[in-house]
DNA sequence: GGGCGCATGTAATGAGTTACATGATTGA
DNA sequence: TCAATCATGTAACTCATTACATGCGCCC
């Protein structure tokens, strides 16, 4: 999980109290992840039982209690785990938007082009804001990396929705999503000894 | 929900049943996403309860019993709306891979190569796939647009695996995390109205 | 005095996965 | 006869989200 990795590998940096590290990743990490309170605490909780992180007790003046949360060993090694996994793994990177790419036969051109240029402006303002903040970074640090990696997909997406757009306007897409089923029409009507040219069930 | 709308889009294009649709996607859509079968006959199901699609039965020669599920007007609305959304929305997009990204240089710089080999070798292999499955398609179908433009994103990420394996071995990676979090550091403290220079909690 | 920020959680819900259960047919 | 494929599901579990609950301090 992910997550997990993220929560233990900031506290394997410093230790720190459930706010804190979640403020760091909403207001330093947020084009990593969109990672909740809740669900930080929940992983915390978690880590705890497992015996990855120690839970302390702190007060700051009159502020509410604070728990710290310290990486064990035990913690050091999950996270060494994980940090393996995650740099080895091709994920399986699916793509949402191919979901909807795929019908997009199935609207009005003019309807799809106008949604499709919604998409494209909102790629375009999250490139202009990782812009800037790629360029507040000192260059070869890892938060550099993770800032240039996001930035080089946005610009593939970008150019790639002005590449659909273009054809869109050409040429109408053409409407043989069928041809993916008819393999295993063809399948199923085989295994069934049929003799229909075309033998739906 | 993405894997909604492939369901639905794809009962629009053809009433089916359900290990028919879960085997159009396992072996001609593998490419959007991994729909297990116990995921798909329970987002079949609830789509029955919510009026989305009907279901009948049907025995073809002495087979197992099937349940045909053809979309009805009221899944059609809603087949439409999930598109537009689709089509609509940039997808928040965030990277799995980024996190690992951030921790680099908690591993040996040695080790965080022979592990970023193997991912570039796996996303080489999958590029090789796509490449043959893109070419045995007719161009500007939409299956073909789905492939084209996952296939692009791949081809970036080969490209980012190839500068960041550059950039490890001419420099190792600065270890400054940190940075991060020390604004964060930086704000708790001013609120706090500490008087230490480094005044971790 | 009121709202925001700090600080921690719980409960309910939902989406998805794994593993299990069943039973027929078909092909090697 | 044995494994694979066809065909459908249920149950238990995990991960994450939303909404709710609480209460203090600080600033305007």
């Amino acid at each position: 999980m992910d997550h997990e990795l993220l929560a233990l590998g900031l506290l394997k940096l410093q230790k720190m109290h459930g706010y804190q590290l979640s403020d760091v990743v909403d207001k330093r990490l947020s084009h990593l992840t969109d990672l909740k309170k809740a669900t930080l605490y929940n992983i915390l909780a978690r880590a705890e039982a497992q015996g990855f992180v120690t839970k302390t007790v702190s007060r700051a003046g009159n502020r509410p209690e604070r728990f710290i949360f310290q990486l064990t060993p035990h913690g050091q090694a999950r996270f060494q785990e994980l940090l393996r996994a995650n740099l080895q793994r091709a994920h399986a990177a699916y793509f949402a938007d191919d979901i909807g790419l795929l019908f997009l036969s199935e609207l009005p051109a003019a309807q799809a082009r106008a949604l499709l240029a919604e998409k494209r402006a909102s790629v375009a303002r999250t490139i202009a804001e990782l812009e800037r903040a790629v360029a507040r970074h000192e260059p070869n640090t890892p938060a550099y990396y993770t800032l240039r990696h996001h930035l080089l997909h946005l610009r593939t997406e970008r150019a790639w929705l002005a590449e659909l757009m273009r054809s869109l306007k050409q040429r109408s897409v053409r409407q043989d999503i069928l041809a993916c089923l008819d393999a295993a029409d063809a399948n199923a009507a085989a295994s069934q000894k049929n003799r229909k040219p075309s033998p739906k069930t």
